[in-house]
RNA sequence: GCCGGGAUGGCGAAACUGGUAGACGCGCCAGACUCAAAAUCUGGUAGUAGUGAUACUGUGUCGGUUCGAUCCCGACUCCCGGCACCA
């Protein structure tokens, strides 16, 4: 062994070694306790950036103790590969999108191989492999089967100039990325998983999930956005449909004043045909809506349609306004306005000049100026006839039961989730496959003829979906009759890949079977690993593809991650890395000259894995310094002149103080870094923990045999400690410490030694009213007579003391003594 | 606007259950080694006053609870993330 530090070679030496005992492959094991670690899958855009490093060193510490710990561990990785990128490279420099993909994916794997990854390469998956998306296309037509899939029209962003449908990313502020020509709202057919079918159950599990982070939780509640109201009817005159509409508030029923409906509603389309002069104002509400951000800043508008609603309970005539705030999509897309109560509703109103009449007042008695805003609280409802008096829980309540025994409506629990799009205009995706038969209607591909392969040779420019232009793609027979059909040119949005790759880790080598057995043993995920940006799209997604893999049979678990990692972002000068602002630092070069235990330790030291990373060029020369001087204390203490290497059997001679103190202090480290790795996931302060350790252990100059058994059980036991972090150099430094043949990522985790933990004195500290004024040391079983004696009796204490009389004396066991005067 | 999180030395951070504020690292300063530099090693490093022991101040701001508050409560300021016409 060399004397200085040397990662490159040993890093290498380690890599092999893992490889040549395939160390990190997984084998289902019922006798053992399983542990699955997940982090989140790349896009293989080309290279790794210090994001990817931080994610996978995270999941990779976390696996690596587990497996210390005798777990079953599995860790696998693979590649979410379907995506705009790689058609956008194929267009600008000519190469097939996969072949842009697979050269990236062989990049960055050599990459995350050199970063000594644990992963079972064994169980890579690319999501772009006919292998991984039949399933998904199997999959899908299970769902279409029990009619969990629908096909509606849709609108999406369409460049008029280039005749082709754009993604959003593709949309900058309003122009086509391309052309820069307007882009506008078109309806197409496209295909639709009800996840809104299982709003309730995604909401509610969310309560049985401990291990996720508050924040994720509350931000997909919200995004299900549950709320419970009434649905009810007002008769419209000279219209023979009654106008349904939706409220969270019956309480104000009696204060509606206006009736008002989206201009996509049926009302609002008979209303153009009577009046033709509000057409212009329908259409334009219709064109606005193509971009979601215009909205914020457009101002509440409308137009009278004409027709009069009757108030249900008072046989009030109320106009009915179509106005450009009121979604169809949500609700009944029809709202019922109360000026008084709803704030939106209030501008509307003084906005065109509509009646506004309170009927709810503030419980103390206050009066509510409903000239400046509106009066939005819950309170107590006034001018409402029978109802008046009652608070909102009795309000509701009481109107929504006499609504409902008219016949006029009834309780109705909405929520904002809509359905999930996932038909994509694009070429590099899954295939849908389903045949559009002119005879037959929609005809699903027989299972039989899955995969529907990708064809190499679509051309990805022109008009629209590029999967059209593929005469032998589009051209095929219909399985039902025989006759000429045409294929689905669409593909799957790629969050479909997405939301079930964790569970095709489990058994990706199964041709016959998009899961099995092993599925079960290994799910749910223990500990999934990824960025706050996936908190509400993909982790609601594969929550739902999960229960819908359940209720088809395939899994037993009601959820896929048990616990939930978010790690914070890599910043460089107080902003997130990015190539845009141009303050991106390549993982590589680091590598290369640092080695990968320095980017890996670095990572982990920084902060801790939930908050933002500062990035920082001295911090990484502090982490190889650190590396540096492990290697040298290692180094010179296996090679002492003239003494024998220490050994475990002297540690059960009698220590002197300082010996003890050693010893004391490295179980301590051990049973405080055991608890950050495995409860708290703190990983900086681990490692802040070893390197105290170390810092004790270089003042530590006993070479008796004794004090050098205690440096080798010492050197030892930091060496397992720091094996999830800097797995090489552990694994080179256990070689050193005359472990030859023993792999160290394959040792168990250290037990802490209990009698090394006791103490016979320890140090109190002094307060007066709470303030520090001294330090002392007592013998660990020292009556509390004793205690309050001694600390009476200190000098800096009797100074402070000033003579006053004791009021009391507190004393914390083993922390201190307050004395309050 | 609503929801969630945060604010601690020159910097990244630590203090886990209300009990020594600033562990550990970076940076900086001084010293050792060296012809010199780098590397390495040793010591110092919140602010103010003092030669010093030490004292006072100090965890975004103001107030409260407590023997004792970075931690709990109330009000506020700023920063970050998410959602946003959801009836």
């Amino acid at each position: 062994m060399e004397e200085n530090y040397q990662p490159q070679l040993l890093e290498q030496e380690a890599q092999a070694v893992w490889k040549q005992n395939k160390v990190f492959r997984a084998v289902e094991d019922t006798s053992r306790e399983k542990y699955y670690c997940l982090s989140m899958f790349p896009y293989p855009s080309g290279r790794l950036h210090m994001g990817h490093v931080r994610n996978y060193t995270i999941g990779d510490v976390i696996s690596r103790y587990q497996r210390m710990q005798g777990r079953n561990v599995l860790q696998p990785m693979g590649w979410d590969a379907f995506g705009l990128p790689a058609e956008n490279a194929a267009m600008q420099r000519g190469i097939p999108p996969a072949d842009w993909t697979y050269d990236n994916i062989a990049y960055m794997r050599d990459q995350l191989q050199r970063l000594g990854f644990a992963y079972d390469w064994d169980r890579e998956i690319a999501t772009c492999d006919p292998d991984y998306y039949r399933w998904e296309q199997w999959f899908f037509l299970r769902l279409l089967e029990k009619g969990l899939v629908y096909r509606k029209t849709s609108p999406v962003n369409w460049c008029p100039h280039d005749q082709t449908v754009l993604a959003n990313e593709q949309v900058i502020d309003g122009c086509c990325w391309r052309c820069d020509t307007v882009v506008v709202r078109k309806e197409i057919s496209q295909w639709f998983l009800r996840i809104t079918q299982y709003a309730e159950e995604l909401l509610q599990e969310l309560d049985h999930l401990p291990g996720w982070p508050e924040q994720v939780r509350v931000m997909q509640q919200n995004w299900i956005g549950r709320s419970t109201g009434l649905e009810l009817d007002f008769q419209v005159e000279g219209h023979a449909d009654p106008l349904r509409v939706y409220t969270t508030r019956p309480d104000t029923l009696m204060g509606v004043t206006y009736l008002a409906v989206a201009a996509e509603h049926p009302l609002a389309q008979s209303a153009v045909a009577l009046r033709p002069e509000i057409a212009a104002f329908v259409d334009a509400c219709k064109q606005t809506q193509a971009s979601e951000a215009a909205l914020e800043t457009m101002e509440k508008r409308g137009v009278d349609s004409g027709y009069l609603a009757i108030h249900p309970l008072t046989g009030e005539q109320i106009p009915v306004w179509i106005a450009n705030f009121v979604l169809m999509g949500y609700g009944t897309g029809a709202v019922m306005s109360v000026p008084a109560h709803d704030q939106r509703d209030w501008d509307f109103a003084r906005h065109y000049g509509l009646p506004i009449r309170q009927v709810i007042f503030p419980k103390d008695g206050t009066e509510v100026d409903l000239v400046q805003q509106a009066y939005v609280d819950k309170g107590i409802l006034g001018n409402s006839g029978q109802w008046d008096g009652l608070d909102f829980t009795a309000a509701f309540d009481a109107i929504a039961t006499h609504i409902e025994s008219m016949g006029r409506g009834q309780r109705k629990v909405n929520y904002r989730l809509r359905d999930w799009g996932v038909s994509r205009q694009r070429y590099w995706g899954t295939p849908i496959p389903v045949i559009d038969c002119s005879a037959c209607g929609t005809v699903p591909v027989p299972d039989a003829d899955l995969p529907v392969m990708l064809p190499k040779d679509a051309q990805l420019e022109g008009q629209g979906s590029p999967l059209s232009r593929s005469a032998a793609f589009l051209h095929v027979r219909c399985p039902r009759c025989n006759a000429e059909a045409r294929r689905e040119t669409d593909t799957f949005d790629t969050f479909m890949e997405s939301s079930w790759y964790y569970a095709r880790y489990t058994c990706r080598d199964n041709a016959d079977a998009m899961l099995d057995a092993r599925a079960n043993y290994w799910l749910p995920v223990d500990h999934y690993i990824g960025g706050i940006e996936h908190a509400i799209l993909h982790l609601l997604y594969a929550r739902f593809y999960h229960k819908l893999m359940r209720d088809a049979g395939l899994v037993s678990s009601p959820e896929p991650f048990a616990n939930l990692l978010t790690q914070g972002m890599v910043l460089k000068d107080g902003s997130k890395m990015s190539k845009s602002k141009g303050n991106t630092v390549d993982p590589e070069a680091l590598i290369e000259r640092y080695g990968a235990d320095t980017v890996r330790l670095f990572m982990m030291f920084a902060a801790p894995p939930e908050q933002s990373l500062e990035w920082s060029d001295s911090g990484v020369e502090g982490a190889n310094r650190f590396l540096r001087r492990l290697w040298r204390q290692v180094f010179m203490h296996v090679n002492h002149p003239g003494e024998q290497m220490g050994r475990a059997d002297f540690l059960q001679a009698s220590l002197s103080d300082s010996q003890r103190d050693l010893r004391r202090q490295v179980h301590e480290t051990l049973r405080k870094v055991t608890d950050d790795f495995g409860r708290r996931f703190t990983f900086n302060t681990a490692i802040a923990a070893n390197m105290e350790l170390l810092n004790a252990l270089a003042r530590f100059e006993d070479v008796s045999p004794v004090g050098r058994a205690l440096r080798q059980e010492a050197l030892e036991l930091v060496t397992l400690m720091l094996a999830p972090v800097v797995p090489h150099i552990a694994h080179a430094l256990w070689q050193l410490l005359g472990h030859e043949g023993e792999i160290v990522a394959q040792c168990r985790w250290p037990e802490v030694d209990a009698t090394a933990l006791v103490q016979d004195s320890l140090e109190l500290m002094l307060q007066v009213n709470g303030k520090l004024r001294s330090k002392m040391s007592v013998s660990i079983d020292a009556a509390r007579e004793t205690i309050e004696q001694q600390a009476l009796a200190d000098a800096n204490v009797i100074r402070f003391l000033d003579g006053q009389p004791v009021k009391r004396i507190i004393i914390v066991p083993g922390k201190l003594v307050n004395i309050v005067i």
